[in-house]
DNA sequence: GAGCGTCGTAAATCATAGTT
DNA sequence: AAACTATGATTTACGACGCT
């Protein structure tokens, strides 16, 4: 009987966790020029303030919700680097 | 300055394929936990211990595998019954 | 209560390892 | 050895939820 509920569960992909995200941006990789400035302006200060975001928006065509996400993954990722190796350093 | 840094960080990128006994841990678990493979950060914990590699490394993981899994599921078919045989033997004993 | 924060993730893409 | 495929890691984009 333990047999049977876990095959019926193999043969069960309907188990919901597979969610389409239906209404979602397709991904579009940021050009080189672009994440580089991202990464300038990162480098200058981790936050935001409302005007740079918008100004960082407009000078490399992207919108100010892109560079707002843009920032907050920057932050996960240097949190995440730190994290993996705690400190080797340049 | 940060060109070298950044790099530096993609070097990082050059991996090794973990270990056919890792990955039998982790298709174990995720086939055992198919209705839902999202292991806790305590799971995932232990299973980066069991496995010899990073919590990220699970996390990676198991994002790869279940997207793959969802978007071909009849090409995992075989692997997936290989498991179940598995973890069936398993709860019998 | 609008707005930006983190956290975990999906999905696409990248870079390389492994195979044919 | 050059295609080709598998696989681990990284990059965009959100939803859920927190704080102020």
């Amino acid at each position: 009987s333990v047999v049977e509920k876990k095959e019926t569960d193999s043969n069960n992909p309907s188990a919901n966790w597979i969610h389409a995200r239906s209404t979602r941006k397709k991904r579009c990789p940021y050009t080189k020029h672009q994440t580089l400035e991202l990464e300038k302006e990162f480098l200058f200060n981790m936050y935001l303030t409302r005007d740079r975001r918008y100004e960082v928006a407009r000078l490399l065509n992207l919108t100010e919700r892109q560079v707002k996400i843009w920032f907050q993954n920057r932050r996960m990722k240097m949190k995440k680097i730190n994290k993996d190796h705690p400190k080797d350093d340049c | 300055v940060m060109i070298l840094r950044s790099r530096f960080l993609d070097a990082r990128r050059k991996r090794r394929n973990f270990s056919k006994q890792a990955t039998e841990v982790l298709n174990e678990y995720f086939y055992s936990h198919l209705s839902n493979p999202y292991p806790s950060e305590e799971a995932k914990e232990e299973l980066a211990k069991q496995c010899g590699i990073t919590v990220s490394q699970v996390s990676n993981w198991f994002g790869n595998k279940r997207i793959r899994y969802k978007k071909n599921i009849s090409k995992f078919q075989e692997e997936a019954n290989i498991y179940a045989v598995k973890t069936a033997i398993g709860a019998t004993q």
